[in-house]
DNA sequence: ATTTTCAGTGTACAACCGTTGACTTAAACA
DNA sequence: TGTTTAAGTCAACGGTTGTACACTGAAAAT
């Protein structure tokens, strides 16, 4: 009925998914135990050793998976082409909602930027700069930043996504429909204001 | 020859101390045991008892801690006024050096800020606001944001300070003489100068 | 049809964990 | 001087951990 590889692959996705479990519902990754990622996934504790050499090679697992999160957030707010007055607000309001749809992955994106073994914090960190250029690409074929100088526009970019980064975890602490999530998505909208705002004023000041 | 008192507030900073050590040696807080802080501070692991009820209390402890360490920050920022033009990177050299006489804190608040217990993020969270309001605080002292609309001014610090904390867990991974490091110093300034000069230009916008 | 491969099993062990309760002993107190 | 207080000690508990090793059984390869 199913191929071998099917089912290893489907016991790794599992194992995966575990792990992103125990995070979401409050445990810090590298407190998460090889026996309760296996016993959640309905393996038995060796059983891991299959399929990952380490829990630090579980967690790069998991930072490829979220490479998809990502892209797929950033091809969700491409189909919104809106108006440029409110891409901010719009923005703002799609990320949140993918946050919310994919609440574990960001737990564990904001835990292991800070916190993880050396090898995650570069991997994410890695991660999120491919995204900024990635985001630094949408925005010059958009012609939003086109006026701005090359380097000022690339720095703008990983400002936008540090900044968003830097109010996830914040995010990731208020519940959906709360009044602290609405003054929190203000927050980082003005924030961002700011920084295009700084960004479209750089060349005119005197540096 | 020392009251039970002195021992006793001894043996606490010691307890304090080797969590502090373990946590910079690279384990994440929520990792460190008490029995391993207990022999690294040279006591029998049931003593921390007689401290602490709790890893969480004596992580709260930790956060008031930190609050001294950024207070003197501060103070230290307060004695070296200087020229306006410079003040950015001034700032960032000190606040770069700060960090590395005070490692272990700033690993621990940048763990703690993302990875920790509800109470501790929280916890960290409202020091860095009541940093911020310091900040708001002695820049309008200096006259310079008098200029700035009173929200505007208050957002700007406390994004001020979120630039800086957001940038931290990257610092504590650099040397201190590296070159990244330089590029790292740099960036931040950068960052610092697009968010004053979005500031500035705030009101200027049709905002 | 037979052999090989290998994901998943089961057992086992030594190390570490948090926390308990009863104890010692020296400083603080009356 | 005698009594109280409480920081630090000691032994012990039940539970969890990572991982080694030998195994099974069904899919894949021959």
């Amino acid at each position: 009925m199913s191929t071998r590889l099917e089912k290893k692959l489907k016991t790794r996705h599992n194992l995966m998914s575990a792990a992103l479990k125990l995070v979401e519902e409050g445990q810090h990754f590298s407190n998460v135990s090889i026996r309760e990622i296996a016993k959640n996934a309905q393996v038995v504790p060796t059983s891991f050793y299959r399929h990952f050499t380490d829990m630090d090679d579980l967690g790069l697992a998991l930072v490829d998976e979220l490479s998809l999160v990502l892209r797929q957030l950033m091809r969700k707010a491409r189909q919104e082409v809106v108006n440029p007055k409110l891409i901010i607000a719009n923005s703002v309001a799609l990320y949140v909602d993918h946050v919310y749809e994919n609440r574990s992955f960001f737990v564990f994106m904001s835990q292991e930027l800070t916190g993880g073994s050396a090898r995650l914090r570069e991997s994410i960190r890695s991660e999120l700069l491919y995204f900024a250029n990635e985001l630094a690409a949408d925005l010059k074929r958009l012609n939003l930043i086109n006026h701005l100088p090359l380097d000022i526009a690339d720095q703008l970019c990983l400002q936008v996504i540090m900044t968003v980064a830097m109010n996830t975890p914040e995010l990731l602490d208020l519940d959906k429909g709360s009044q602290a999530l609405e003054k929190l998505q203000q927050r980082m909208e003005i924030q961002l204001r700011m920084v295009f705002l700084g960004a479209a004023n750089w060349s005119s000041s005197k540096n």
